[in-house]
DNA sequence: GCTGAAAAACCTCTACC
DNA sequence: GGTAGAGGTTTTTCAGC
């Protein structure tokens, strides 16, 4: 992606609801041409959408975990991520190297709650779970690092490749 | 919180660029009293802000890992957020109970780069890494649940209470 | 805290380069 | 791809309840 573009993302990952008017003056060009490559950007889906920040706890929502899961049959088909979604407690499923096949992070408003999802999780997906309480957040979702220049820009690089 | 606030913050996480407008015809009331509202749980820190939904792989950022860290000396002041909040790389810092001080969540571009991190974080922090290589992402920071009907709403339980 | 209205700012589209 | 301008909509503020 073009640098003016990546310059319009990354000030959209700060801040989600700048005007079309703000950004153009960031990146130094008309309001329209702005707004257009906005336009671009989430047909393309590079912008899946946005949303607000909220506080979990103001929400009732104060007890996050990390979920490690592994199936019971690991000859079934694999299909736990389809299995969990309807879960509203589960924020995020990652499917992992090691131990575990997938890692979910759980967002509950207790104990009580987070045995009962717990128990969800197992039952709906076959599947044993390691749980991992957080105890508290120092920080979360922060804006990506974004690279603006296009020179220093690090593209990925497989092992084998020469320098 | 209250009801009319919780369908407010409801909607701004699965839409943060929604007008007052369609907010207010959301939940029933004038625009001004909803744009007081929104003004109202901004300053509170229900909301901390907005961000766009970003693709990680269409800004070069592929590679996801959680790593988990503790210190080579446990006796040590732990100060590992902080000494580890300037590092970009770093999205997110959990601190967990169970074996390890910390999971950190972190994108990169690819594995030269996801080496070059995991020596910084070593040495900012004082700290011993395990890291887990992200394959593949289900889904990623869904909207919360949120209870928006006060009767059925979970309050946090500790395990001692009586029901 | 809510409503309603008015002024300012913004969004969106069209025409043109 | 870009600019510029016009018209409709939204944001924001304020008086009144």
């Amino acid at each position: 992606m073009e640098e003016i573009d990546r310059a319009i993302v990354a000030a959209l990952t700060v801040d989600g609801r700048l005007s079309y008017t703000d950004l153009a003056e960031k990146v130094g060009l008309s309001v329209s041409a702005v707004h257009q490559r906005v336009r671009r950007l989430e047909q393309r889906g590079v912008i899946n959408g946005y949303a607000a920040r909220v506080s979990f706890e103001a929400l009732d929502l104060p007890l996050t975990a990390f979920v490690a899961i592994r199936p019971f049959d690991p000859s079934q088909p694999d299909d736990a991520p389809e299995r969990l979604a309807h879960l509203p407690e589960i924020d995020s499923c990652y499917s992992v190297a090691g131990e575990d096949f997938y890692l979910l992070l759980v967002r509950v408003a207790g104990p009580a709650d987070l045995e009962r999802v717990l128990q969800e999780i197992r039952t709906a997906a076959n599947v044993t779970t390691r749980t991992t309480v957080v105890l508290s957040t120092p920080y979360e979702g922060r804006p990506p690092k974004i690279d603006l220049d296009p020179r220093t820009r690090v593209r990925p690089r497989t092992n084998g490749e020469a320098g």
